[in-house]
DNA sequence: CTGAAAGCGCTTACAG
DNA sequence: CTGAAAGCGCTTACAG
């Protein structure tokens, strides 16, 4: 075994001799723990500067808290998350956590969550959940959990953080049918139950029904992958549909940029508003309608929520947040 | 303090006693080490399977390695990220090897490692590093390290995988002039020593020198916030130019998004080439040309060196990758 | 207010 | 081939 001889790590006993203490009090400098006197603290502290000491975070996880908090997201490609990242690491910054993230790629969401217990992290914000209730009941039996964007009916066990999404189908057909559109169609996934999609979905056939379009009602269901969303807009737009609500803004690009090879021109030939306005929306050659659900706010809910757990809460708390249209030419009334 | 009581983590010695077999024994299957006979290898397994037993990550850390492996990246928000993430997930499939990720927000890079090295894991890569060779030496003399994406004169003490960012910049370059553009401009950012942009600025003053275009060099550094590039790209479009190579496709995304906003055509009234043909260069109202420096491949690189070195390579290996053009509408020949 | 002791769940020599 | 012992760096009662 050839190992490169890693310069020593400094322990707690290094700053303890330093110091000239016991090693059971700087672990209660550390801690903030009862009993410390303050010139000892100083003095301690003094060490760990001095020594650039800072605590092992393995050792800690045998016996107590870890201070760091895992996030696990379903991918990386949705400019979404990075909002949600955002709001979360703005929220932790004036505490003692760190956090980790878990992205699933190839492993599954399960396997990335039983890893970071493993790990002995403090708690989780899974976000986008694709789990189940009962799953995700049984991971906040283990450890304080928090889980942004999936409408669980009865989670008791943990906190949700959601923006309302029947409203924002509602806002979206509502929106369309004023700028004088009649035959919407919605651009979903095949996903489960208590999803954000499916509270989307639910929304948007509430407004048409509303409306009195409810003989309109077009829900088209594809994959993630760009190649499926292509077949499916296709589909839609030789039924001539006249608008399209899609589930999240990538997807909306996704339409949009079919339409533009199709010789479609938008809003002209056909309206498409998406959801979640992340940055792209902005930029003039997209200029896509989308709903905002803040992911910053619904990251830095999420944060609290879970910090306010680890601390020891137990009741379950629920946040909303209320998704808001911001109209671009996307959606522009025809000409 | 008030704690539900988690269910009992199931330990090493659990699985021992259902196996009828010491706790070192089961130790030692779990490690794949010596002196195992196939029997008790067998029995062991049997019981782990049973027990649904997983190891404590944290308990390893603090003997021997956490086959856990920590990625950190700049941001979430520039998509080409995700390809690497894409690459490195793949490459760590078939290896005992789990992955957490470190992305830099409020925190610092430092910190994040600091992080991950107080994890105790197993090896660190690092993209688009902002260190200087001194810090990421320092981080090497400690645990495995891979950087990706970072020039760096002389580390002998990591590896690295880099894209051949020079030659990004010289291809953009003769790609344009071969377009028929000759006032050809670069938006870059303001960055360090070494960084992959400084390489990518080299390789297009080198191309427009050599092909007699020195007195249009011009490279204007922005900052990564969208209002400063907006400043920026405006600024270089009222100086006419007629060609802009952007340092990455957001920001070319951007720069196309200022151009129709002051009613531009592109490429008619201005060309525009990006970096990294991420998937947003392909939609219809974006295709933007962009160099490919494959971020999937360039994860996959760095995964496989990062193992290598955690099982005991010493000497630095530099894998370079070869960027490719793809071109599309935006830096089409001026009809 | 301060310190000595036990123990978390593993790995690593070492002894049988 | 198998097992008992020591120890990694902390936290948590507990004793002084």
């Amino acid at each position: 075994m050839t190992r490169k001889s890693p310069p020593k790590r400094i322990t707690i006993h290094d700053v303890a001799s330093d110091a000239g203490v016991s090693f059971s009090a700087v672990s209660k400098v550390l801690r903030d723990a009862y009993g410390v006197s303050d010139a000892l603290r100083a003095r301690v502290n003094e060490s760990i500067a001095k020594l650039g000491y800072t605590p092992n975070t393995a050792a800690r996880g045998m016996r107590g808290k870890t201070h760091v908090i895992g996030v696990i997201f379903p991918d990386m490609r949705n400019p979404y998350f990075a909002d949600v990242l955002s709001g979360i690491s703005a929220a932790l910054e004036r505490t003692t956590y760190q956090m980790v993230q878990g992205i699933v790629q190839h492993s599954t969401e399960a396997a990335l969550v039983q890893s970071m217990m493993n790990m002995q992290l403090d708690g989780l914000i899974i976000v986008g959940s694709i789990s189940t209730s009962e799953e995700l009941s049984g991971v906040a039996a283990r450890l304080p959990l928090v889980v942004d964007g999936h409408h669980l009916p009865n989670a008791t066990s943990f906190d949700t953080v959601n923006n309302d999404d029947a409203e924002s189908g509602r806002i979206a057909v509502r929106h369309l049918v004023e700028q004088g559109y009649r035959k919407i169609a919605m651009l979903s996934l095949e996903t489960h139950n208590g999803s954000v999609i499916e509270r989307r979905e639910a929304g948007y056939e509430e407004a048409m029904r509303a409306a009195g379009l409810g003989r309109h009602i077009e829900i088209a269901r594809a994959p993630q992958s760009l190649r499926d969303i292509q077949v499916v807009t296709q589909s839609l737009i030789e039924k001539r549909v006249e608008a399209i609500f899609c589930w999240t803004d990538y997807v909306a690009l996704e339409a949009m940029s079919v339409a533009g090879s199709l010789g479609l021109s938008i809003p002209r030939d056909v309206a498409i508003v998406g959801h979640d306005n992340t940055m792209y929306c902005g930029f003039e050659q997209n200029s896509l309608t989308s709903l905002d659900q803040s992911g910053e706010q619904s990251g830095l809910q999420a944060a609290r929520l879970l910090i306010e757990r680890i601390e020891g809460r137990q009741k379950a708390e629920h946040f909303l947040i209320h998704p808001r249209l911001v109209a671009r030419r996307s959606s522009a009334a025809p000409a």
